[in-house]
DNA sequence: CGCTCTATTGATAAACCTCAAATACAGTGG
DNA sequence: CCACTGTATTTGAGGTTTATCAATAGAGCG
């Protein structure tokens, strides 16, 4: 079991007899790094809970330039769309790593939400979350400089799949420059920059797709100073 | 009755006497113009239903600086945040024109949640609605230009509160350069430059917080070529 | 070692913001 | 009706930020 019950903000609130039984109704999927579980444009058909690994969210524009929404990691939900009638996918899922994820089609989410109601309420409750945080973004885009939107990002990716180690944060995934700007609404070149400077003063040290971040406390400063 | 339970996507599938019932649970507010509704960070207390006139759905980052997320015209619903505990509204609604809403407090809305299952599912619909809105105008902010984000959020303005008429559309809300901005992610120089511009061209014309559109179909052209 | 993909860096340019000043407009009170 | 006042809007000049382009360097892999 890979799965955290006490971390799935989806699922809490059930007994573990209850969360066997939920989970039983899924399929699990395996998926190698760099597919994608669903497109944009497609028909939603389900929803998903990562089992292990993890996903990208993303959106693409009519130019196929990228945006990163966010990342999920094991124990959370992607996909809430899927439970309502004749909805499509208007966001990407790409795994960044091998994942597995176990998905419910809409009938069975259905079935488990009338059966268990504080799934109801525990995924509007995600849902709600979700939309403060595209919103604290879309905030921070429109009125930010670059320096200080790469900043945060860095810090909310840290959050998600950071692991301590004595010298400091490392990004438990792969991240390229290109990940950091999507991620950021910015360019591969600014981030670049960005993190060169921030190298020379001791903030993190980089590699190929890998970041350590070494004063997590310098950067928060940063990220939040008015 | 100034709703339209037709129109109304929070209590959609209900009978008019059940809404009825559940309009006597709600009490009114009446609300003059530029006054708040409710202010981010406060305790999200009540959901509200806009029942005349028109709310701004707005967020301030710390130094002040102001993004408009949407428009909110009768009917609609606002701060579904405030069903679940301990919440605190993350943006703010401020009255543009005479406001009526009526409110629910946690309590009865919880209990018609219960009582109607129909209008849990309604939330949350909404809410991915509102979350898909943010998600492509966050991609917009990230990788459009402004004159281009101009044009979308004028015609996402027009769609909400346009009036046909026999000369064009007539938005009917005050809209200053100012909101425009604030909708678009750019500044009232770069906005009244565009206009102007748009303006020379037959596309619109517009006065002090005044915007008509005479020419939508050119407008809508420029706003999704590619 | 050569291939591919990622990252860096400098030079340049474009987009957009900022500031300042002038102008237009709506409402108010005489 | 008109002057007055407070906003809203326009416009130009100039500057900043950030994107773009081009070229190079580095990392990982077979």
């Amino acid at each position: 079991m890979l799965i955290n019950l006490d971390k799935s903000e989806m699922f809490k609130g059930l007994t573990s007899e209850q969360f066997e039984i939920i989970l039983k109704k899924g399929k699990e999927f395996h998926l190698q790094p760099k597919t994608e579980l669903f497109h944009q444009g497609d028909c939603a058909k389900m929803c998903f809970l990562v089992r292990q690994g993890c996903l990208k969210l993303i959106k693409l524009n009519e130019q196929g330039k990228e945006v990163i929404f966010r990342y999920i990691k094991s124990s959370e939900l992607t996909a809430a769309t899927a439970v309502l009638r004749d909805r499509k996918y208007l966001v990407s899922a790409e795994c960044v790593e091998y994942t597995e994820v176990i998905g419910w089609d809409k009938k069975a989410m259905l079935q488990i939400m009338h059966q268990y109601s504080v799934v109801s309420i525990n995924m509007l409750s995600i849902v709600l979350d979700r939309i403060e945080e595209v919103q604290q973004r879309y905030l921070d885009v429109c009125t930010e400089n670059v320096d200080k939107r790469i900043a945060r990002s860095l810090l909310r990716i840290m959050r998600l799949a950071g692991v301590k180690k004595t010298d400091g944060i490392y990004i438990d995934i792969p991240l390229s420059r290109q990940n950091i700007a999507d991620y950021s609404g910015t360019t591969i070149y600014t981030v670049s920059r960005t993190l060169s400077g921030w190298e020379k003063k001791g903030w993190l040290s980089s590699g190929r797709e890998k970041i350590i971040i070494n004063d997590p406390h310098a950067l928060v400063l940063f990220a939040e100073a008015t």
